[in-house]
DNA sequence: GTAACGCTGTTAGTATTTTCACGAAGACCA
DNA sequence: TGGTCTTCGTGAAAATACTAACAGCGTTAC
């Protein structure tokens, strides 16, 4: 049971991990990883023990091997299918994001009430009207839900997600949804972010998110 | 200096209590903002004390004094400038979102590269060429950014940023920026926090992020 | 063959964040 | 006016997250 910002780092150590491996890279070191993710190489460390694999002395990490104990233990063994609810300017963006990707994750129905929208592709998804939510869910095995509708509709879209069987929710709505207690819910508000940024850049204290000396990289 | 998470749910109270005002409610209990805002009471009271503002025992915190507090404690007197950069799927729906808005947070310049989007309006926002960004930035008294390019070009956008004098980057991009230490940076990355939410729906531990017994509210 | 080095796994320590618990004070009622 | 009831402010305790330190081992150099 690692905890919430354990799996954020593993999710970000893979995406970097094949950037390495794009680069040719066999073998990365901690203090690489952690350069590249803006953590200390102790707190990698930290990170890989909840992962069966382990590194070797003076060589580091492999790569591939790296890559695939994060994949196991992330996403073990198969990908999920997931749906996104509410196909206007956010939802768009997101769908075009994850339309190329054959990863584990896939966006494998969109939803909306809007009739202009309905019934066709966006970005290589199909649109269904919401109201076929439900059936779709369950015919396509879908355990993940993803809302961008506007907030006074959040709810009505989270209960048909649960409906449907949701095991988990990202909602972009500003608004907490209550769900069953075996459903997961992130709420991930831009609007906060920024007045965060707006905040701390101005009443700048030290420095709290920083790079490093390490060299990022994509 | 407060911390980020308290900034943040500072952010989030506010927004909460502008729903509030709507409905017409003079005063609110912390219990209740807490349950909003899906926090505990002491929590909300503990966030309240590095306002200046204090709550009465009983009456709880007059909604309208205490949004007062907070937008002082935020956003200090007067807004701030924002420049977008990148008008792709995902510049273009945060732009929407903020068109209308008339807040202290204002996008009031965008940057691309591509000539089929730039020296047009999008959404009401103005978008610019990239190489006009610096001198923009200075004319519009623009600090803070927002970068929603390829991760290849972040570091160039950034460098840019830096360039006009940024004090803070919000940064879509998965990729870990390089500035100057007076820039403050903060990374939002929407394909982890998908992988977080489909890794806790199927490995659901007890429940992490929970609404609560309060009734949720625009 | 062996000594020195460098990086990992791990545990113990530190810092931060959240929750608890309780004294004080305004409101309401009799 | 006195008593009760509710909720706030706050410092201390608990929980969580991060950092530092070190033992162990493979690698390399000689
Ligand atoms: N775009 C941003 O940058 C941004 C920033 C912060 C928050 N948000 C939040 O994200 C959400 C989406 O934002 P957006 O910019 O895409 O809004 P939008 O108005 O462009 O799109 C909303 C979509 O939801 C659909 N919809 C409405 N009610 C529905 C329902 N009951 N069921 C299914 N679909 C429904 C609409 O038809 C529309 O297509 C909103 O809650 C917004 O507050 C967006
Ligand atoms: N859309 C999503 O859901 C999503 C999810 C996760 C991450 N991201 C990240 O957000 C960023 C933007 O995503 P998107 O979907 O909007 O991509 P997009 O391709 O739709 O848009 C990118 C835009 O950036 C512009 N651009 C390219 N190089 C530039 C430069 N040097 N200077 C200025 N502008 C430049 C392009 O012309 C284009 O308009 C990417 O880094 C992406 O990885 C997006």
């Amino acid at each position: 049971m690692p905890s919430e910002k354990t799996v954020e780092r593993l999710s970000l150590y893979r995406y970097l991990l094949y950037g390495i491996l794009a680069d040719g890279e066999r073998n990365v070191f901690s203090h690489e990883l952690a350069g590249m993710a803006a953590v200390s190489p102790a707190q990698v460390r930290q990170d890989m023990m909840v992962l069966g694999y382990s590194g070797s002395p003076n060589q580091g990490y492999e790569v591939g091997k790296l890559i695939a104990s994060i994949t196991e233990f992330l996403d073990d063994a198969h990908g999920r299918n997931m749906a996104l609810v509410g196909v206007g300017n956010l939802g768009r963006a997101i769908l075009s994001n994850f339309a190329g990707q054959r990863s584990r994750l896939q966006i494998v129905a969109a939803f909306d009430v809007d009739w202009q929208i309905v019934n066709r592709m966006v970005h290589g998804c199909w649109c269904y009207p919401l109201d076929k939510l439900s059936g779709v869910m369950r015919d396509q095995d879908i355990t993940v839900g993803i809302i961008c509708v506007p907030p006074a509709a959040a709810q009505e879209v989270a209960d048909a997600l649960c409906e449907g069987g949701v095991r988990g929710i990202l909602n972009f709505a500003p608004y907490r949804l209550q769900v069953p207690d075996h459903v997961y819910v992130s709420n991930l508000n831009i609007t906060v972010a920024l007045e965060k940024v707006a905040y701390f850049a101005h009443h700048s204290p030290v420095r709290l998110e920083t790079p490093s000396r390490e060299e990022a990289k994509v």
